[in-house]
DNA sequence: TGCCTCGAATGAAGCGCTTCAAAAGAACCA
DNA sequence: TGGTTCTTTTGAAGCGCTTCATTCGAGGCA
């Protein structure tokens, strides 16, 4: 079984000839055994087997996507890594890819189109099997195409503008349209949208949906205060323009949890109103501290992780040739989650 | 120039033969051009790149570091992706390794041991250059053993306990040192340390710290309050006891910012204490809402990214082989961030 | 026993690149 | 002009794997 051994100095990293000359096999049964173990008798295969153990064999990906045409590894280029809501987008995709027995790598823009698009080259010099990308700004598909990124790639947060690319995306308008509705329910009838810039297009959409939920609910108003920004700061200087108000103001959408916050802070501690009894507020995004504020804030929660699912499965599809005939986008729905900012409860501190 | 093209059906990504063919130039002079710029004449030089760019070629990676036994990519393995923490040091990796010409492959072990090892495993397979590793647990370094990694690996967070591996961590004893003696500089004499459990070794030293500035200065105690964790909700718990102390406690080291706020939620609105006032409040981490709190909460900031910055600077002289007959660790110090939890402003809300 | 069939095992070819010994060119001097 | 030296370019070999046409061998049947 072991003949002649070539003189191969310091094995440091075994590789396949050396698996299949310690199993007594050839070359081409040991790549069986690994990516196509049917093909393989079961005696042979467990000798296989026990040699890759024995000799601490790893595969060489390198090697294999070269020869095999593919990799296995499929690529995403998040817009920011400090905004949890791109990591749930991550970790979503992660959990599908994971179950197909493929690896995600994660690459960051840090909110800079430079870094974005020399992302996307170095993924594209990885070869990998497709790219998930959080575009920046909606007319990235422009310069991806000037990149010449010539792989299956899905969009996220962004639909594409031409049926070019398949995209999953929320729900901006339902968000708004139950943020509203919830406070509705509790009995809010003078409500206030705030947020901005509105030439944003998920402001636009989140405003047209709280104000659909006003439109259904006769004796309810909804007043627009548009924000420079969405920030905690915004959010004071919208506080004070609630708090300036004729009429009283007793509910407020938020479109982020930073302007909620600051005009929580305006409205407790400025202008002497009560949280939830007197405003209610609710935020969006449900980012991390939303929940750890001292008044904790009732929010719209991005379905961030089944974003990263929905593109995974898109983009699976798409690398397998499945996706018969169309880019699709899929469009996925927020859900509320209510905390003290609209409901008083017994054990708030 | 152009003699008669071999039938390539469709060269959907031209390799680099076709660039060699389109410049009439030999393969490995549009190799040399892409590596070895220096040893290729100007006006060559200039032809292959000019037929790099008209045929958009860009070079695969996977052949590349099969045939160079070397890749350009290094790999960084996290704990938590939604924790800043660890984010900023992947920042500050990422940054120091862009710098020279290299990628990072960022996974997220998600607190769980079987990802990180299987995160492990897939750089393993990827054959990258390098390794930055956040191990979850200081022991690691046995499964890494058995995990055969057996590249250039540089810890962060944790030092080795032997000396195989470098590493870069933070000087927690430091930290916990600045915290106290910041509110010693403010006149505070009671001080208490919360946090915990104390088994874990950065608590310990925080502590070990804080109470070394107390004991430098004469007049001033420290007690400890031992939490069982580090949210808000422990924190809560730890405020209550604070509350109930007999000795009138005027200011607090928590050993994290949750921590801090949850005592600052309890002191001010069940105590009636006033914050900074009566109790000044010193935090841990910089978490990303310690600066959005109601009371913006003064911290000790983890040196992230210049950690992040250092293990890739240990682990690029390790991949050169500069590491000259050592395995250092780095320890790094955190800063102190003053905020409205230690100190009254003009303008705080 | 001889022939046929079919599942299992084989191993050469080739993926796209880097390397490096060898060839070709350029520059200079006698 | 020929010889020498140095610079530039060439292209075959080989990295470790997958693929697939080919070969092997066991079993069934007449």
């Amino acid at each position: 079984m072991a003949d002649a051994r070539k003189a191969r100095p310091t094995p440091l990293q075994p590789n396949m000839s050396d698996v299949a000359r310690h199993a007594g096999v050839a070359i081409g049964t040991v790549s069986n055994t690994l990516n196509n173990p049917e093909k393989v008798r079961e005696p042979t295969r467990l000798r296989v087997q026990a040699s890759i153990e024995a000799l601490g064999f790893v595969r060489n990906d390198a090697a294999r996507s070269l020869a095999a045409g593919s990799s296995n590894t499929v690529g995403i280029v998040l817009v920011d890594m400090g905004n949890s809501f791109f990591v749930d987008i991550a970790r979503g995709a992660e959990a599908t890819l994971r179950e197909q027995g493929m690896n995600l790598l994660i690459a960051n823009s840090d909110i800079e189109i430079e870094k974005q698009l020399s992302n996307l080259e170095v993924f594209e010099q990885a070869r990998v099997a497709g790219i998930i990308l959080a575009p920046l700004d909606p007319h990235i598909t422009n310069s991806l195409v000037s990149k010449a990124v010539s792989r299956p790639l899905v969009l996220v947060n962004y639909a594409a503008e031409d049926a070019r690319y398949a995209g999953v995306v929320a729900d901006e308008h339902y968000g708004g349209y139950i943020a509203a509705q919830h406070l509705i329910s509790l009995g809010r009838k003078n409500l206030v949208f705030a947020g901005g810039p509105i030439k944003l297009q998920a402001v636009a959409e989140r405003l047209a949906g709280a104000g659909q939920a006003v439109s259904e609910t006769p004796g309810t108003v909804l007043t627009l205060i548009e924000t420079t920004g969405m920030n905690i700061s915004h959010g004071r200087t919208a506080g004070s323009r609630i708090a300036a108000q004729d009429a009283c103001v007793d509910g407020v959408v938020a479109a982020s949890d930073l302007l909620a916050i600051g005009i929580i802070q305006v409205l407790e501690q400025q202008a002497g109103r009560r949280i939830p009894e007197d405003v209610a507020v609710v935020g969006y995004d449900n980012n991390h501290f939303a929940s750890e504020s001292t008044t904790p804030v009732t929010t719209i929660s991005q379905p961030g992780e089944d974003m990263g699912r929905a593109a995974a499965e898109l983009l699976l599809a798409e690398i397998r040739g499945e996706d018969e005939g169309g880019r699709s986008t899929i469009v996925l729905r927020p859900h509320l989650i209510t905390r003290a900012s609209t409901v008083a409860t017994r054990n708030r501190v």
